[in-house]
DNA sequence: CGCCTTTATAACCACGGTCTGATATTGTCG
DNA sequence: CGACAATATCAGACCGTGGTTATAAAGGCG
């Protein structure tokens, strides 16, 4: 199952929401999810259960109890995914980069930089036919 | 269907990809994913029509082709909900530079690869005693 | 106009994901 | 140990997604 399928859900959407804000067991989330969702606690058990497996969460038992936070490793993935697009809302951050590569960054620490080549949209338009 | 559910699919997130490199016809789409996919054109009008209908890409008749090109909206609403969960991998705003540099550092060889997109990451949880 | 090309839609079917109730597993406590 | 609490797993039903074939719609051209 891709991350994309897993944040696809709407109850696992919610459950991410929720660790966001730091751990919570597992009848936690149930408790929220099944009110809010209207949906049984192995149904619940079941989302987390992709989430686990998925890599989305991690879980911590604590006697009776699993503690589950998030994970953001898939998340980052998926942002990486989306990162080629940023360019087609924000070209602030394209504009950024290329003063960068100009050199007219302040010298913090560790910003080592080489002329970054400017990534073109709209390839070049060949007719074929 | 939700945005998420959207990128799910291998296929449409390969024509998103195709895409991204500027206006296509659904001709040329097409070919190029039924050759991957091994799917049929219905197939991949039928994927094209999902991304339509849920705002990822815009079309733009001439003739009897249809141009297709990304509409990054959807794109950017999956960007914002994901950014609260950027703090998680970089917690300094610090990560402008980071993206800046791994904009420059990722250079993604070719990708004419199966489209068969496999998963690396596997939990091996369970620590047996 | 008649035919071809390009793309979309319709109808149908198969598969897999997600639900539920029942039950297993594990831990706590008296 | 036995009862209870917390959570996971199982087996089966259901439904939506995505595939296919057949066909329609719309433009280009001789």
């Amino acid at each position: 199952m891709h991350a994309f399928d897993v944040l696809g859900d709407p109850v696992r959407r919610r459950i991410i929401e929720l660790l966001a804000d730091g751990e919570m067991s597992a009848g936690e989330v149930g408790a929220i999810v099944q009110r809010e969702f209207g949906i049984s606690q192995p149904g619940v058990s079941q989302h987390l259960r992709v989430l686990r497996e998925n890599g989305f969460t991690t879980v911590r038992p604590q006697g009776t109890r699993r503690l589950y936070a998030v994970d953001p490793a898939p998340l980052q993935e998926l942002d990486h995914w989306l990162e080629r697009y940023r360019s087609f809302w924000s070209q602030r951050l394209d504009a950024l980069s290329t003063e960068i590569a100009r050199g007219r960054s302040r010298r913090r620490s560790g910003s080592g930089e080489s002329p970054a080549d400017h990534q073109t949209r709209r390839r070049s338009d060949g007719t074929d036919g």
